[in-house]
RNA sequence: GGGGGCGUAGCUCAAUUGGUUAGAGCACCGGACUGUCGAUCCGGAGGUUGCGGGUUCGAUUCCCGUCGCCCUCGCCA
């Protein structure tokens, strides 16, 4: 086998007049009879091989090449003419004149070439995937990823983190989200949980002593996907030993700083701070987008002086109205209108009330209800002729956040209010500890039940727990959850009063839980963390919203591997060896 | 589990109100061509319109079911 000496990124003018061989992949050949042209791909690029007549062993080898053959080619690296060069190339100054060529494997027609992948559909992409996987752009991102990766250890090593390997094969914890199972064959009928994150491990490893773990580590939660959600995803985990909130916050902060600078050339100023309260209360939203304004406005008391009973009907429910201010939104046809109000149902809204602004007053829409208040409105809106003005209403308050929380993104999106090239990092802190689940008569963690309540409000957990904050952060970037920790609790008195709190009682939280707490019982020192996810971080840094584009094999929506047909049936025999058996009902054909 | 979109040649797409032999570009095959770089020119082959059923004289088109892919709600401590 020729042996390679020069990647297809390499050659250059300067080179000209020494020898070369490279090897690759045929991106495309043109045959004109006589002299024959290649553009051969290897990882680092392009580079344009040329077969003359005059040698005819090769040239008559050459002939034959097709789309995606493998090869090897030595020749001389000669100038293109004045001229002839392809400022497309960054090879283009050269090409090297083949006088030895090998085919070191032919391809069958490939269903799409790498040049073509671009435009292929996803499935189809998915299912070749080694194909797809070879467009320059894909193996860019792969590149990509690999640096970040490379960067944070890098990082948390100079910072004195220890990367330390958690079990695959855990406990399942029925908190949180779906487990994917694995059955014990060495224990008939038990199971195993692959891990939603190495949670309990890690605050384990600090009762140990590590006292700084870091782990690039492989979750999976069995939830259905989304465009940026997959079953199996990377978090990049960390956890710290004797610090508080900002101890971690700032270590993050150092680390996206870093890499943000040494992959995108982006400066990170210091992340500012903002309280779940306010995000709440200000954008709807506990990661709210800061590239953009239309803040939500509390205009409750303007329109408890109309006489609109959409409006007072929900605040004497106890609810609120809430409004956007959407700028230059009066173009929307009252077609894109109705389509908006259809829309916010999905988030428990009625519909959306919605005025334009036209003369120094409101107009369409609701206007004729609330002309009493147009001047009022306008005037604590900021609202100019050509805005438009829409509603949120509702008897709870947590919807009128989601509905306006969510049209405020939309609306952004779709009227093209986001500049590019912005970078909003924020972080959200002081988030309540715990939530009411309505449907479920019951306290529920906001984050999870390890969370530490924030010091000043301990005294509330048993008078007033829906008012207690915790000491839980999340780190947010244009809008998007990038992660999110807490310091955590590391007193088993305290942990005990919050299982208690969750309706967990002793027994319960001792055969869930039981060896954290015993391991609290033992020295624990003071600790938090902060998991992000590292498929997420990834996709921002390559402009990407589809985490598929990021993950080398992934998975479709539904949790289907197109490439490998996973999953699949099984034999008799495994199941057997697992004591286990498949509900016919359930089973495709072949299983039973 | 719910809502929406899509499925036609290897790939990306078209096909009038339900109406002749389902078309185009790229890819593929054959030929021509000694400077192209998305080569060009000539010719050719290529179809279970995802699958199953129904309505109809006639279905890519309408209806029902089913499968697959995408977006989304629920879900995701």
């Amino acid at each position: 086998m020729l042996k390679r000496t020069h990647h297809c990124g390499q050659l250059r003018d300067t080179d000209a007049g020494s020898t070369a061989t490279v090897a690759g992949w045929v991106n495309s050949y043109r045959d004109h009879g006589g002299v024959i042209f290649i553009d051969l791909r290897d990882r680092e690029g392009l580079t344009q091989l040329v077969f003359h007549p005059e040698n005819k062993e090769a040239h008559d080898l050459a002939d034959k090449l097709r789309n995606e053959d493998v090869i090897a080619a030595t020749g001389k690296v000669v100038p293109r003419a004045e001229g002839m060069a392809n400022p497309k190339l960054a090879t283009g100054a050269i090409e090297v004149d083949c006088d030895t060529l090998e085919i070191l494997n032919k391809a069958e027609t490939p269903p799409f070439t790498p040049d073509e992948a671009g435009k292929v559909g996803e499935a189809q992409r998915l299912k070749y995937r080694y194909l797809d996987l070879r467009r320059p752009a894909m193996q860019k991102i792969l590149r990509t990823r690999h640096r970040v990766t490379k960067i944070m250890r890098d990082y948390f090593d100079e910072e004195g983190f220890y990367e330390v390997e958690t079990p695959f094969l855990c406990r399942s914890t029925p908190e949180g989200a779906r487990d994917f199972l694995v059955p014990s064959r060495l224990h008939a009928g038990s199971f195993y949980a692959l891990p939603q994150s190495p949670q309990l491990f890690k605050q384990i490893l600090m009762v140990a002593g590590l006292e700084k773990y870091v782990q690039i580590v492989r979750c999976f939660r069995d939830e259905d996907p989304r465009a940026d959600r997959q079953a199996e995803f990377t978090q990049l985990d960390l956890e710290m030993s004797f610090v508080d909130q900002d101890d971690v916050m700032n270590t993050v902060e150092g680390l996206v700083r870093r890499i943000w600078k040494q992959v995108a050339d982006i400066d990170v100023p210091p992340v500012q701070r903002m309280t779940y309260a306010e995000a709440m209360d200000r954008f709807g939203s506990d990661r709210p987008d800061l590239r953009f304004s239309m803040e939500l406005i509390d205009v409750t008391d303007l329109a408890s002086q109309t006489e609109f009973k959409v409006f007072t009907g929900s605040i004497a429910a106890g609810g609120q109205v809430k409004a956007i201010r959407v700028p230059g939104g009066a173009t929307l046809t009252r077609k894109q209108t109705d389509g908006l109000a259809e829309w916010v149902k999905q988030f428990g809204a009625g519909g959306l009330p919605i005025c334009k602004v036209e003369n120094g007053t409101v107009a369409t829409g609701v206007a004729k209800f609330i002309e009493p208040i147009a001047g009022a409105l306008i005037e604590k809106l900021g609202a100019d002729d050509g805005d438009l003005i829409c509603f949120g209403v509702s008897d709870k308050k947590s919807v009128v956040a989601r509905v306006l929380g969510e049209l405020r993104v939309k609306l952004a999106h779709e009227l093209k209010m986001i500049e590019p090239g912005q970078w909003k990092w924020l972080w959200v802190v002081d988030f309540p500890l715990i939530e009411y689940n309505d449907e479920q008569k019951r306290w529920d963690s906001l984050h999870h039940p390890f969370t530490a309540p924030s010091d000043e409000d301990l005294a509330l957990l048993e008078s007033d727990p829906g008012a207690v904050r915790s000491k839980a952060y999340d780190l947010v970037l244009n809008g998007s959850e990038l992660g999110g920790g807490s310091i955590r609790i590391h007193s088993p008195q305290v942990q005990q009063k919050i299982f208690n709190l969750l309706g967990i009682d002793d027994e319960a939280a001792k055969a869930k839980f039981g060896f954290l707490l015993d391991a609290l019982k033992f020295g624990a020192p003071p600790h938090g963390g902060l998991a992000i996810g590292l498929d997420r971080m990834v996709m921002h840094l390559c402009g990407t919203t589809n985490i598929r584009d990021v993950i080398a094999f992934p998975k479709t929506q539904n949790g289907a591997d197109l490439m490998t047909e996973a999953p699949s049936t099984v034999d008799l025999a495994q199941l057997d060896e697992l004591s286990l058996r498949v509900q016919t009902h359930h089973a495709p054909d072949k299983a039973v």
